[in-house]
DNA sequence: GTGAAAGCGCTAACAA
DNA sequence: TTGTTAGCGCTTTCAC
């Protein structure tokens, strides 16, 4: 594979020439920056990363750590940060820590060791792993959920207040027994949004209860079980709040074997606007959640950071919309 | 940042035997190994993965240029590549290429410049940037396309074949007009489909007619117009082939304000067994794509291939399932 | 505006 | 088994 060194003696100049001429610092004449262009191109050049990232002492990549690939709603935060990243001549590498401390821990060592400009996140529940990053001065912002104890930049939704609004909606539409399947604890958006709930359920005058509320993985196949499992009760739920799609996926599935029907007799709000909640039976009532402006605003706050990382940390929380289809109402 | 030559003071020791006891590669004392280790944990060293990549030149990071994140189908292939791949030490950089060839091109060039030890990629229709890696020796596998005219391991699902059988089992169940809606002319699965489509309707004794095809972008807003303008038509189609969950949404919404029932009016099969598939009414009939195994095969493939690039190349054909609900039931 | 040369941190060939 | 040392390809002083 070509070399700088092959180009500078194609083109009759020397290194330091050619890599002005492809980095465009410093000035270079335009004879011979033509030259370098023709050599290069003659020889297929493509600069060895390695190389100039050991010279630099960084890379010009940002690592996105998030905690599940196949969740739509990190997905369109994903196209977010590489629609910003990209713009400025950053790549964007995806983790998929697949809500598992270790990978993230790995992921957070890859980042450091490969020396990227900067890392968000979407930390897990026990994300110790970050604080290191931290400590280590890298830049890092924290998206949908925060860092205990950190003092960097966080992009959150405001998830509480989302779930509130949600419930709220539901006890109006004269649901009288509203459950709630969440996320497991310690994870804060699960804990958030069943924060919310409670919020809801005080305000409304409905007395709330354990036996209304399961936790389980941000999956389907729990959010299933869970469902199930409140529905077999005596006095069941005549409404869920549902934490994520995923989970939305499971709640309709065990609603459908129990023979109930969304809106009619059991209402039903989920997170998440996914394409497909308003194709469902009746169509789904969601809380639609920024997720693209979460990737943009966390892009740009990285950006920033690495620019400058004297800034104040900052936290900024966008709200999110509650989007009414028929699964909550009763009619 | 601490460094090998800081670990190695620290421990009494040579840099070399540093590098030897963090690699495993040649024994050391033990005596010697444990004074490194326990330098490294003092140091929190970590090793810098520019300079070992410009050393050993290669870094053991794989690339995976996929056309759509948001597309479950590709994010399951990205979940194969990354299990079998991390099992054995490398990592997955994840890039999406949008189904956009200057995208694609670029990310190929980042794989070239950060020397990826290998790339597997599902290519777009013009997909010239792919070959240029190819002739500089870089180990490539296409997953889900293949690249024409190159000599590479190709790891496929039969989606012609799908396509025929589920476009049989939709004259069988009494349609007497299929319609087809598939991708861009140029994306090879589109195409292929295409074709099984067509396979189909002539075995069937069904006249074929490009008043019954639609072509478009593999998304919803395309597919979504597409057929409103086929439902539009004096003689419309009364069941339809999709060509991939995106466009699913798209039809059933067309359905639904046209006031048409898949299965009843409108016969309907998908590709893709997306969550949500059992969800809607009526459940919609899929074409299920082994996607998690095609990324599993792929990065197997590329592996070995990374191990010795004087194989032979082989194309790898992976069936697909006819899932049968109600949306091709007319009862 | 241009070139010579140092050196980023690591691994591997060679010597001891 | 261990240490010494060259050098991977690039960027960036520093001198001209």
């Amino acid at each position: 594979m070509a070399t700088i060194s092959d180009v500078a003696a194609l083109a009759g100049v020397s290194t330091a020439t050619v890599s002005r001429a492809l980095n465009g610092k410093s000035t270079v004449d335009p004879v011979l920056a033509a030259r370098v262009l023709d050599a290069v191109r003659e020889l297929g050049y493509q600069p060895n990363g390695p190389a100039r990232n050991l010279r630099r002492q960084e890379a010009a990549v940002l690592a996105l750590i998030i905690s599940d690939v196949e969740n739509p709603f990190f997905t369109a935060i994903a196209r977010g940060v590489e629609d910003v990243a990209h713009a400025v001549g950053y790549s964007v590498v995806l983790c998929n820590s697949d809500e598992d401390a270790e990978k993230e821990r790995r992921y957070v060592d890859v980042a450091v060791q490969e020396r990227a400009a900067g890392v968000i996140v979407s930390p897990t529940a026990t994300a110790s792993s970050v604080g290191a990053l931290v400590r280590r001065g890298t830049p890092v912002v924290a998206v949908d959920r925060p860092l205990p104890d950190q003092e960097i930049d966080t992009v959150l939704v405001d998830t509480r207040q989302a779930a509130r609004q949600a419930t709220t909606h539901l006890i109006e539409q004269g649901y009288a027994r509203v459950g709630c399947i969440t996320g497991p604890a310690g994870v804060r958006t699960a804990d958030d949004r069943l924060a919310g709930y409670r919020d809801a359920l005080k305000a409304g005058g409905q007395r709330g209860s354990t036996r209304l509320v399961r936790r389980t993985e941000y999956k389907a196949a729990g959010a299933e079980k869970a469902a199930a499992d409140l529905l077999g009760q005596e006095e069941r739920p005549d409404a869920l709040l549902v934490a994520n799609s995923a989970m939305a996926v499971g709640v309709l599935t065990a609603l459908r074997s129990h023979g109930l029907r969304a809106g009619r007799d059991v209402g039903v709000v989920a997170f998440d606007d996914v394409p497909w909640a308003g194709l469902v039976d009746p169509p789904m009532t969601v809380v639609a959640q920024p997720a693209y402006e979460l990737g943009t605003v966390a892009a740009k706050l990285l950006l920033a950071r690495i620019a400058d990382n004297t800034r104040a940390a900052t936290t900024t929380m966008l709200g999110a919309r509650l989007l009414e289809r028929g699964s909550s109402h009763r009619g």
